[in-house]
DNA sequence: AGCACGCCGACT
DNA sequence: GTCGGCGTGCTC
């Protein structure tokens, strides 16, 4: 890897005809360089066009790496065969091909995985090889008799369809050994092979009306002069089946005034593009703040400048409509804007805000698209035009040519990191990288910002941060108060619910329909951290400063159940009573949504409740579905998890219950305490939005655990102050990172002898770059009949992330056990 | 990944 | 002898 991208960073930057092309061919197991011949009708080729090339007997999908005017020795000419076809060209600009090879070499990935999930679907699509029979029925019912009887078997499937062809690898699929029969079916010249061109989704055509003549000429009907005066109105330029709607006529008399040479029609690609729209739509023009208008007026300074901008505004500090400021700047000065945020699904609010504000301009770019509406939008980002581009994640490698500003909406969240198909890439690292190769300044806005965020602009002397502030909400209206309710009083005072009194009372007091209330609960997951009912205590490792997991496959040998450290591997036994307090109520933790709704419906039967979680959002749409009834009234409770937290903006919600916030307390990382910290934060800022006050109610078992006290208290400084000193402490980020290895493989026994294996290897490798943790069983061991093994390795600040030569390790692995590298992990399951 | 080539065992 | 199993190695 290593040596082929330094041999490719310096790829000629000029449009100077070559005789060769190196090529990177997108074919799985490959990673070296194929050169091809250029052939004289697609002299103009360039790094970075996507090209159809011949290979072995296929044609395959490929990337120009750089242009050659010499052959690697060992070559000769007649074995170099020549470029089919330049399937796309000129959008990776040099900037952008650079992006590409920082992320494959910061995140240790082949530079093709990292340029396919930076394409749309279809683009890179390679061909396929199809079957076709070519004879006459007569003459195939003359040969049928001196057939093989696979040769047969191949005739009467291709003779079942009702084109006679197939593609070659469904006929081997459901032929067995079908190689003799399909020789002799190509001998016998009863069918023939051919390679289909690699199929891209094939943009929509539209008919586009175009005013070309005077509708005011005498020699036109009234009628033809009414219709063509109508589309001049419209701007002289329509699509037809817009404009049959508003001129209700018909196409008869548009092809009449077509042929006059009043209207040219003319087929235009039509981008499929997600329109979804919903209740959000009002475009309330607030007085702003002078803190927002300070926050716009430093944006604005810093523009056409690679500056990262830590916007900090507390809950309903109307970050989005400095954005929305910001980005009609932006458009102004005629560049494109790309706006990530967590989950696009989540946020019709944001997205119908932007609609709102920017029409067709906005395009929205994420996973759940079609591959249709994919590969458009993509088309639609290749154009200069200035435009706003809304997407998760992957949207940061959304090919803008005039990118003038990058915004990360609530940036401290975790799905900005992928974790599970390499590259593990942060989309904030890559957007700031990004930032830098287009010289546009970067956003990073959030009520709770991640603790590296935090730490980079507060606290380094790196002129590159700034840190602007909304410290209070648009509205005037204080940030609601948050009451700790001890949950172990509860249990002693008899109250078996598992809503508290005071959330009783807040509930029995609420409103229905002026006042609304959203209840809490974390995710059920894997929380299998053990904790006692009674004091509160958790069992934590005595070196990782984390929660012990218990595991599903370790028992000691007296079976009893045994708790790990999914860092270090620290076993211990489950004590049967609590160490603490010797109480026996040493138990696991969990707590369902559906629970609390059955006791809710239970205890409150008059008020409507809407459960909003996985199960009940899998539809698509559901998201905005759930949000709008419940914005519109139609019931008086939202149920959920923690796809609460994310910035939704409902005025009427007055209450917020966490029914239970010790599960997210207790993840068994070294993050929990920042994770618990910004949902609660997030989550009780879901209320007190409009005109009145809102109350959260924090039910815990442990109420005097920092990490609560911070969010009762609401300040971020204090807790982070701490935090970044527990990290420093232990040298986790940001004072150190980390690389975690997974391993993965159908057999167990393998996997692990494997992982150590390797482990012995990197610490042989380590000279004291890295410290190797582990190996580890993964804390869920086995996830669709996979064992996986991990290997952390954890770097001081001072050294950069290094590797040792991860080539003979991968060639250790043999084929049953399969590697992942993930840099800066986030998520340690 | 495909797909050739090539080398071994069981059938007309 | 030949067909068909499968391991190995190459694709500009």
């Amino acid at each position: 890897m290593k040596s082929l991208q330094s041999s490719i960073i310096n790829h000629s930057k000029t449009t100077k005809m070559a005789d060769w092309v190196e090529v990177l061919v997108d074919c799985p197991g490959l990673q070296g360089l194929y050169t091809y011949q250029v052939p004289s009708d697609l002299a103009a080729i360039q790094a970075g066009d996507i090209v159809s090339v011949p290979f072995g007997n296929r044609t395959l999908g490929g990337i120009v790496v750089r242009l050659v005017n010499q052959l690697p020795s060992g070559l000769a000419v007649e074995q170099i065969k020549a470029v089919s076809e330049v399937v796309c060209t000129g959008f990776f600009s040099i900037n952008y091909w650079d992006l590409l090879l920082q992320v494959a070499d910061y995140y240790h990935t082949p530079l093709l995985q990292v340029i396919r999930i930076a394409l749309p679907p279809g683009v890179l699509s390679r061909s396929q090889r199809r079957v076709r029979l070519i004879a006459k029925k007569q003459l195939i019912e003359q040969s049928r008799p001196q057939l093989n009887p696979t040769a047969r078997q191949l005739l009467t499937l291709l003779q079942a369809s009702p084109e006679g062809d197939y593609t070659w690898q469904y006929l081997t699929r459901k032929v067995r050994n079908s190689r003799s029969g399909m020789q002799q079916l190509h001998s016998l010249k009863l069918v023939a092979s051919y390679i289909e061109r690699p199929k891209l989704a094939r943009p929509k055509q539209q008919q586009v009306l175009i005013l070309t003549g005077d509708p005011r000429n005498l020699e036109l009907t009234s009628r033809q002069k009414e219709v063509l005066l109508c589309l001049q109105q419209q701007g002289g330029e329509m699509l037809w089946s817009e404009f049959q709607k508003i001129a209700r006529t018909s196409k008869s008399m548009m092809d009449q005034l077509a042929s006059d040479g009043y209207v040219q029609i003319v087929d235009r690609e039509i981008l499929r593009r997600d329109q979804s729209a919903g209740i959000w739509q009002e475009h309330i023009e607030h007085q702003l703040t002078a803190d927002q208008t300070a926050a716009i007026a430093k944006i604005e300074q810093l523009l056409h400048t690679s500056a990262t901008v830590l916007l900090h505004g507390v809950t309903g500090s109307g970050k989005t409509e400095v954005y929305l400021r910001t980005i009609q700047t932006i458009l102004d000065q005629q560049q494109s804007v790309l706006m990530l945020v967590p989950e696009i699904g989540l946020t019709p609010q944001l997205t119908d805000r932007f609609r709102a504000r920017f029409g067709d301009r906005v395009l929205v770019y994420h996973s759940a698209l079609s591959d249709g509406e994919r590969y458009d939008s993509w088309r639609q980002m290749l154009l200069p035009q200035p435009q706003i581009i809304i997407g998760t994640r992957s949207a940061i490698f959304a090919p803008l040519p005039n990118l003038g500003l990058i915004v990360l909406d609530e940036e401290h969240d975790g799905s900005f990191k992928q974790d599970q198909p390499m590259p593990t890439y942060h989309a904030r690292l890559v957007a700031s990288w990004r930032s830098t190769l287009a010289n546009c300044p970067l956003v990073l806005g959030s009520a709770t910002p991640a603790l590296e965020s935090w730490q980079a602009a507060a606290d380094s002397n790196d002129p590159n941060w700034h840190y602007l502030s909304l410290p209070e909400r648009v509205t005037g209206r204080d940030l609601p108060t948050v009451d700790v309710i001890d949950m172990r009083e509860e249990l002693k005072s008899g109250n078996r619910s598992i809503f508290s009194q005071s959330l009783q009372t807040a509930l029995a007091d609420l409103r229905p329909g002026q006042e609304q209330a959203i209840l809490f609960i974390h995710r059920r997951g894997h929380s299998t951290f053990v904790s006692c009912r009674a004091c509160g205590h958790t069992l934590d490792c005595p070196h990782c400063d984390v929660s012990l997991s218990y595991h599903q496959h370790s028992v000691d040998s007296n079976n009893q159940p045994l708790l790990r450290c999914h860092y270090c591997n620290y076993l211990a036994v489950q004590p049967k009573r609590c160490p603490a307090c010797d109480s026996p109520q040493l138990k696991f933790f969990g707590s369902g949504t559906q629970k609390v709704t059955e006791e809710l419906a239970k205890s409150f039967p008059e008020l409507r409740y809407l459960r909003f979680d996985s199960d009940t959002t899998r539809n698509k749409g559901a998201h905005r579905q759930i949000l709008t009834s419940f914005a519109q009234g139609e019931a008086d409770v939202l149920v959920g998890t923690q796809m609460l937290a994310k910035g939704i903006d409902l005025p009427q919600v007055t209450l917020v219950g966490i029914v239970t916030a010790d599960g997210l307390l207790n993840m068994p990382d070294y993050r929990s305490a920042e994770r618990t910290f910004q949902v609660l934060t997030q989550v009780a800022g879901r209320c007190g939005r409009g005109e009145q006050p809102g109350r959260a109610i924090l039910q815990t078992y442990n109420p005097e655990h920092p990490t609560i006290q911070a969010v009762r208290s609401q300040n971020y400084q204090q807790f982070i102050g701490k935090e970044l000193g527990a990290r420093q402490e232990w040298a986790y980020p940001p004072y150190g990172r980390m690389v975690l290895l997974r391993f993965t493989s159908s057999e167990p026994e393998l996997v692990e002898t494997v992982t150590g294996r390797v482990a012995d290897q990197l610490i042989a490798a380590a000279a004291g770059h890295y410290q190797v943790l582990g190996p580890t069983p993964a804390v869920v061991m086995r996830v669709a009949n996979r064992y996986r093994w991990q290997i952390m390795l954890k770097y001081p600040l001072a050294i950069p992330i290094q590797l040792p030569d991860m080539a003979t390790i991968y060639d250790s692995l043999g084929d049953k056990v399969s590697m992942s590298i993930d840099v800066e992990p986030l998520n340690f399951l």
